[in-house]
DNA sequence: GTTGTTATTACCTGAATGGGTAATTTTTCT
DNA sequence: AGAAAAATTACCCATTCAGGTAATAACAAC
């Protein structure tokens, strides 16, 4: 009773993408969630469409796909993203680990690679050498710690005292409402939704103790 | 503009008693919340009564005031007791200390320095070798890791991750009336009322990464 | 065999939260 | 000087939370 893979496509080169699509249609367990050709118009798809891996072309005409990975990692940060390259170039490859990218894939790859390549990533793997990249990977990429500003700090060290908003405005000498769009924020900068989530992050992180 | 200092006293004998209660009524910024002969009586009364400062006598009649700070720490945490006793022996004062009591006053003092031993625990000391005890009293509290059950646990660890009552009650196939119930616990056990600070204790006390 | 803890559910109420949108002011960076 | 980021406030709305009270059942401890 697996749910199926969910996959989105940015690949700018019109027989790729449809070979990809094909094939993906037509695999047990995976789904197609949409493509772009650009990275420009993707970011605007991937507000709303949420998938589980995104196949990203290194090469794009305008922004290319390793620029456009931390964008697409703040609209959806458990996004796996593999890239899409044609030949494995290492100084290419180490930018997108360091960018985000869990993994590649190379475009010649046999279709049965390729799906053991995206299965293997919802299985907390990377593919092209499975274990270890992973860990390179989780080594090469800079921790993406959160900057919240000096006045989201004060609002979060209160919040984690257990503070109301009205309690923290009182204490800043500002209104309920500003705190309310301060933690908004927070929300946003930590990807969370609760103020239960974002304590354990942001002690996980290191901002808060 | 300072508020007075709240203080409570459990102590048996008569005349000690009313001097204290003499001394603290008489004494500008002080005030006296109440008294009680006998822990058990003191243990009812302190449900509804907040103080700053327990004067507690280590010994009396029924339940000593060592065993007694456990459960009075119970009602309210905060509370900084300070324990009343004849002579400074060592024995007696660790196991108050390593129970949860703040420092000790000895009986014979004079009034300005009861005073000032009161003054000093408002202050972050702990009367008597003011500053060294505090440290030493950190060091020997036993850490009172609240005891969660399974199934507060199992609701904290999701709770952690940003799931409201209702996500909880589906996850563990009960009612959010249930889920309800459990966090209250949690929150007694861990003194705070808000997920926000539950969070946070959980993590710093090793219950939750 | 009674007491205590845990787990479960329910109902009520007022307060608080999270999300959306929007606008102004101040700071900061370029 | 002009653009970008941070801080401020406001209003709306539906959902959620926190606290109080209460009751039942299972199980362990004493």
């Amino acid at each position: 009773m697996e749910e199926d893979i969910r996959i989105y496509i940015i690949e700018d080169d019109e027989v790729i993408m449809e070979s990809l699509q094909f094939l993906i249609k037509e695999e047990l367990g995976f789904r197609l969630t949409g493509g772009s050709v650009n990275a420009e118009d993707a970011i605007l798809a991937l507000k709303y469409v949420h998938s589980d891996v995104l196949l990203l072309d290194v090469s794009l005409p305008g922004m290319n796909g390793i620029e456009a990975i931390p964008l697409i990692k703040e609209l959806q940060p458990d996004l796996n993203i593999l890239m899409l390259t044609v030949h494995e170039d290492s100084d290419t490859v180490f930018s997108a680990l360091r960018n985000g990218a869990i993994g590649y894939l190379l475009k010649g790859t046999p279709p049965n690679n390729l799906f053991k390549g995206i299965r293997d990533v919802l299985q907390g793997g990377a593919p092209i050498s499975p274990s270890i990249a992973r860990s390179i990977v989780e080594t090469f990429r800079v921790e993406n710690i959160p900057v919240l500003s000096q006045r989201e700090m004060e609002v979060l060290i209160k919040l984690s005292d257990g503070n109301n908003n009205s309690q923290i405005a009182k204490e800043l000498f500002v209104s309920a409402n500003t705190i309310k769009a301060h933690i908004k924020s927070i929300y946003k900068k930590l990807h969370v939704h609760t103020r239960a989530a974002a304590i354990r992050k942001a002690m996980r992180k290191g901002l808060i103790k």
